[in-house]
DNA sequence: CATGAATGAGTGTTCATTCAT
DNA sequence: AATGAATGAACACTCATTCAT
């Protein structure tokens, strides 16, 4: 069989692709415990036995997408990271990256955000490293940004890159469960929360006046110094 | 009998708790999907037919630990933000019940931050009511702080509920996963962490001495205005 | 307590028969296996565990109602038996008394012939004992009317009973199956009803002038003789 | 066995028959409600879970039993009333089949007459089509009859059917009881009890004597006729 | 007598996984 | 590689029956 059949337009590895494709919809749509194999072979329009020929079982289906799909999504993070622009040009980007990604790719995101914590090989001591991949590189570009003097080096990086990615994350997960953004949430409005983030997490909510000529007031805006 | 005696020292409505911390306590541990109804019963000393006395099925007792423990948990923060005092104490506040509940029910804090979405009762249009309630109140603390200029007024002050929420909610998430943070995490190390997330919140990551006086740079720290 | 208390109009043994009652109306709703002790329970009005004080489980209250109630059937079927009148007005009277008894109680008449059945007493070699003597007596009302000469002395007396059990016990089945029989029933047509019944027993279904003078006709009829 | 191998002697649909068969024998033996999905597996020798590859649930596998069944023997009843030969030869056929399959399977009797109306599909308004389909193919029958004259022409062909029909059924009814008919009923047995029937439907029990010249005797054998 | 909480065995159904072809 | 029939362990839920008060 040389050329590909008019019958046949997919071979081997295209078939594995097809199997991940069709689970990261019915992941998203049903969970991954509420998912039958027999619905991803169904959506995969191949037959049900042909899943186990690709994956060792259910558990792995769920750990290729989630390895894969987020191995592409830290790609990018990480060559964002290594770039020499100005920490706040990359949080922005990151926001947009992880913004946009939902936007176009919902599903991928529902399952990523969501299912990303049940699966068994995810849990357990030292977390899930991919996901701590992903706090580390956020750490490191804070950290590096703090060395440079962007950033107010008094407070912990870890915990700060905590608070963006936990930004980010909710924002998306309240979407999600918006059940479709009704109309109205463009491409423009992605861009727009993502500035709002960056914005709110580098200068933060409290009013500017306050700041100016005051660090000596007693009480508010935690005057001078959190710890 | 004046005391209760030592073989039956519960009655009718006490064993619907007992039947609801070991639930707890068994979800926080197995998740939902991964308890058995006769874990519950084992862990609550009872029969395994009673638990169906008090619940119609597994789903409603999940159900009733949500709604029962969130309510408790929302009063709080009602009665935090209905207090009279600086947006910077009651949001200090608020961190600090949410960290210091982790901290003393982990169990508690697991299966609400992990649970809520399984839920049928909780999933749906229009999201989960119970949970926009919270999300109504810190967006509503926000506001009334910005017509009182003492927050920045320009920024969406729903945005900046779901970032404030999202930080608490993804650092205690990340604490869940350590399994145990290892020593080292007292009461102490707590109220750290909510005063830098407050900080964090307020003042934001960028370098004081940018704000000051130099709002015109070009790019860093989104100078001129964010939205 | 000496009299009856106002707010306690029954005592003893009116419990008992309230359960039977309540019992009767249930297995007519839902069958036998359909119905739980607590739906019979809820009928009567009474509390769950007392129905175990007056009945040693669910069987025994069919039990007691096939038995009580069929007892006072076939004690009017037992008196027309006895009645010296002609056999046609026997059993004019036994089809009338079952077509009204239905009319009357159709959910008595739906757990008799449904449930007598299912009894586990009432299964089993020897035939359930109470439903034979049914059959005894209109065997004998049949056979004695034989010896009279007022009916055909070639049939097997035994098996005419059961076709006149049959038919009358096939003609309420349906009716019961038609989920309320729509108005037009009324107690005329039950009359009627009985007297069709009878008259087929009797004179057959075959045409009369077949029969005045010609039994030697080779095929229809049956000719000369059943047997 | 020249064909089929012996290690796989059944394929595909086949299994679904031999779990059929071993449901009637199972259903007769131990009725619906006493019948464990276990059981029927372990009769019909195959895997429990199988028995779900081929039917929804329990329900189904009457309902699958009582539709196939019933239908094989409407289709023969069907032939029987489109012959064109006289209501007295078409009724002992009807009668000869209904006794000889009861002589023959009388599981399935016993499975079709006592189940039929326990399943959910034959309940509810407009009694269970199939049944009533019996019903119109005698009904039709005798009205044909009647309208040739065979038959008495005044009485209610609808009443006369379930009449006819309640006759075998309780006949057969009362021979499942007895659990095996002792010997000494063999097939001659159910040919007599067959003309039996059928003479009692069509020549009633009355005396023909009294018919001769005797209609107008006042009260006996419902002289002048009935309705 | 009366109550209803407590018990736990029983069973229908699901579904991941294996396997013969 | 592909198919889908076959397997059986696992589990939620029901409900008759008991029992302490």
């Amino acid at each position: 069989m040389p050329e590909a059949t008019p019958t046949r337009p997919r071979q081997g590895a295209d078939k594995r692709e097809s199997i991940l494709d069709a689970a990261i919809r019915v992941f998203a749509d049903k969970g991954f415990h509420g998912t039958r194999i027999s619905d991803i072979a169904r959506e995969a329009e191949i037959a049900y036995g042909l899943v186990y020929h690709y994956f060792k079982n259910k558990e792995e289906i769920l750990d290729s997408i989630l390895l894969e799909r987020w191995r592409l999504f830290l790609d990018t993070v990480r060559v964002i990271a290594d770039d020499p622009r100005h920490v706040e040009q990359k949080l922005l980007s990151i926001a947009a990256v992880i913004l946009s990604a939902y936007r176009q790719r919902p599903e991928w995101t529902k399952v990523l955000v969501f299912e990303i914590q049940r699966s068994e090989r995810f849990a357990g001591k030292g977390r899930m490293q991919v996901v701590s991949e992903l706090y580390d590189l956020i750490t490191r570009i804070l950290q590096e940004a703090q060395a440079r003097g962007e950033l107010r080096a008094e407070l912990d990086a870890e915990i700060a890159a905590t608070v963006f990615i936990g930004s980010l994350d909710t924002i998306v997960t309240a979407r999600v469960f918006e059940i479709g953004r009704p109309a109205g949430e463009d491409a423009a409005t992605y861009v727009r929360l993502a500035r709002t983030v960056v914005d709110l997490f580098l200068n933060g909510m409290g009013e500017r006046g306050d700041r100016a000529g005051a660090g000596d007031e007693a009480g508010p805006v935690l005057g001078a110094g959190g710890a």
